[in-house]
DNA sequence: TTCGTTTGTTGATCTTCATCAACGTCCATG
DNA sequence: CATGGACGTTGATGAAGATCAACAAACGAA
């Protein structure tokens, strides 16, 4: 194996990725097993309970994770971001239903040769392990939003993940406003809050009535004051 | 090392727990640093946003994690039983908050020590990763209930969740009684479900009403008929 | 036993959010 | 330019569950 450049050098989520830990020559072999593919929005990665094919890097858009109940209820139970990893590795069925919900780069790994290089690599699957870990925190952040949170609070929060999420243009560290364009339309956020198309609306107009943020658009968001939106999101005050 | 009984030979939990992965040096090593614990119910394991001392497994009882907002509202984002790995390795601070709701019996590891071990015992870590995965399937699952299912739906998913876990007597494949003892009060149950305690008291009433259950006192629940009460959980029908 | 505390049940009422419905806006297409 | 469809907002009404309140049952301690 030479000193060429891969594909992989020039990768934008390189670091911040499962293939961050990887040595050389390991970056190498996962290197040869890769391709990248592009899909559009509402494109479906992976069914609910079927075999999947193979496991990806996210390296650019967003992808919702989703579960849903026989009569059609849904609920999102995961948004995955660029540099997040995707496939429940060690598990031959999906638990989830994983779709584009913007324009999705993804650097794609064929199941069972992903497998054997994690079988060789231990600091791959430390590294898989460490992304599990943070899943499951965030599932069970997000479980205490969906079981005791008001709608209204709902909103808040998950705008400033998306705010944290998005690496916004003009992030300062705290207070003045912040610019992003939110991913998800309408019926895809009551999705994530368990909330219906109406009150994510309603909130919106509340927040901007009550100067939390303005909109541009449906889609674009300028958070005037993340502080207040912070404090709002966990209404320990006002 | 020699060929003396240790205390994990007569583990009742050896083989489903992390430990079940380990060769005879392994367990060996492991056994030495294990302390086993009992504690009564409502003893603070391990507090939110703390540094824990030690991981363990459960041998015996049942454990809540919980997570709260600042104004007291309060959510379990996870129980654990015998057999579940307790503690988050590879992290500095509990993301949670963690108490026996029932005596527990636990095998302590001290958390230096315990990490070591991870190290030096693939398996380990790999047995570990494992329980992970399952405990974000059951915090994804969770998401869905909180999200968009009924309060009757959720009190039916509890039941069932709870006869399945607590390896209930009689529990025949399906259809026919089972009965099971809860282990938690109607105040967890509701923290459990994001309700309240008078909604999940309501809800258990309705149940013995319908003919879905009947009550022995408020803990001991006898399932009439299983499937039945799993239809009611996802209500495709009614 | 009796008292007091904790836990669970039930009823009356109120709030929040869902549902139903109408309408507006933005695009893509003929 | 009209037409239709997807998406978002707003209003009127209803239902599920929260809240407030009273009471019952279980249990431990004096």
């Amino acid at each position: 194996m030479g000193e060429h450049l891969l594909r992989c050098d020039s990768c934008a989520v390189r670091h911040r990725s499962v293939c961050g830990a990887l040595t050389r020559p390991e970056i190498e072999r996962l290197n040869a097993i890769a391709h990248t593919k592009n899909l559009p929005p509402g494109h479906i990665i992976l069914r609910d309970n079927e075999k999947p094919g193979y496991f990806a890097n996210i390296i650019s858009g967003v992808v919702k994770l989703t579960k849903s109940l026989g009569d059609g209820r849904q609920q999102i139970v995961g948004l995955q971001f660029a540099s997040d990893f995707l496939g429940r590795p060690f598990r031959d069925f999906s638990p989830y239903h994983a779709e584009s919900v913007t324009e999705v780069q993804l650097c794609t790994f064929e199941k069972t040769q992903f497998e054997r290089l994690t079988k060789d690599f231990r600091d791959l699957e430390h590294r898989l392990f460490e992304h599990t870990l943070d899943e499951l925190d965030a599932a069970q952040e997000w479980m205490l939003l969906l079981g005791r949170k008001s709608a209204e609070e709902k909103v808040a929060s998950f705008l400033l993940m998306v705010a944290r999420r998005m690496q916004s243009v003009g992030c300062k560290h705290s207070g003045g406003p912040t610019r992003f364009d939110l991913p998800l339309a309408r019926a895809e956020i009551a999705d994530f809050l368990g909330l219906t198309i109406e009150t994510v609306s309603r909130q919106f107009t509340r927040l901007k009535v009550d100067k939390y943020i303005s909109l541009e658009g449906s889609r674009t968001i300028i958070v005037l004051d993340m502080e207040r939106l912070r404090a709002l999101s966990e209404r320990s005050d006002g």
